[in-house]
DNA sequence: CCGTGATAGTTGCATAGCTAACCATTGAAA
DNA sequence: TTTCAATGGTTAGCTATGCAACTATCACGG
């Protein structure tokens, strides 16, 4: 009924990518956006929530959620930064670093699972479309 | 960083098409999943919440909640199914009728805007893929 | 008939996401 | 120097979503 619909068909697709990611990060014991926050402040040490939250592209209040989760799993620490009080920045326990080559390679598995199951072109291509209709409307 | 991950770019696209929706249905009163079960219901009405849930690729328990909450605005009604006690069929209450214009309205509206932002063939056929990888997954 | 498995719906619990409003700090302008 | 706007972060309150577990009903096989 919704077939040529972008809101109905996009985020019947998110649903469905989420719960793949969800299953291949369970193991680990981190979510979706939880795993995306750490593989980035694993890549990225010590940037500020605000600099997360632009990364990811979500709110700030979520951000700061998502922290705490992470935060409490001892995965990791805000440090005060050091010319602005207003910052924070984020950086990896040193548990997060024994975990960084399972997070990484859970996130190939399922990403190559995905791209056998729709086929590696197509996957591209949508994932292309999808990016650049993405920032045509931010 | 996460440029070619679809589960990234998926979710991004989601959150802010989802925002376009939520302003275009504002005025009605509406959130974007209340309004898609309610154009549902307005368009196949007697549907039980099952095969609602199954057409809008959402999970019974999500139907159960926006039903609750369209039935709560007074804009649907659960009637006992006739054979199988089962079964609720839902159906529009007449406020609800005197919305149906308005809302396919805001839809179209917002629809074309988007279309006109990220190019109309561009529009289309991301649409195509999303849904092709979609029911690829499903 | 009576159990037993399947099915429709709901409830409990948890996560993620948003906006709006707030607090604290900074920096610049009056 | 004081005020005031901007900025980073948090909190409050809300919706949507899922899974797991529950209830109620049905249908079929003994």
């Amino acid at each position: 009924m919704f077939d040529h619909c972008l809101y109905f068909n996009t985020t019947a697709l998110a649903r469905v990518v989420e719960r793949e990611w969800a299953r291949a990060f369970k193991p680990l014991g981190v979510t979706p956006p939880q795993g995306f926050l750490l593989r980035l402040v694993l890549a990225r040490p010590g940037l500020s929530q605000y600099e997360i939250a632009d990364a990811l592209t979500i709110s700030r209040p979520t951000a700061t959620r998502l922290i705490d989760g992470l935060q409490a799993l001892g995965l990791v620490e805000r440090r005060q930064a050091e010319h602005d009080a207003r910052h924070w920045s984020v950086v990896p326990t040193a548990r997060a670093r024994t975990m960084e080559e399972s997070l990484t390679a859970a996130s190939g598995a399922v990403t190559r699972r995905i791209q056998q199951r729709v086929g590696k072109d197509n996957f591209a291509e949508t994932v292309g479309k999808v990016r650049a209709v993405c920032s045509a409307l931010k």
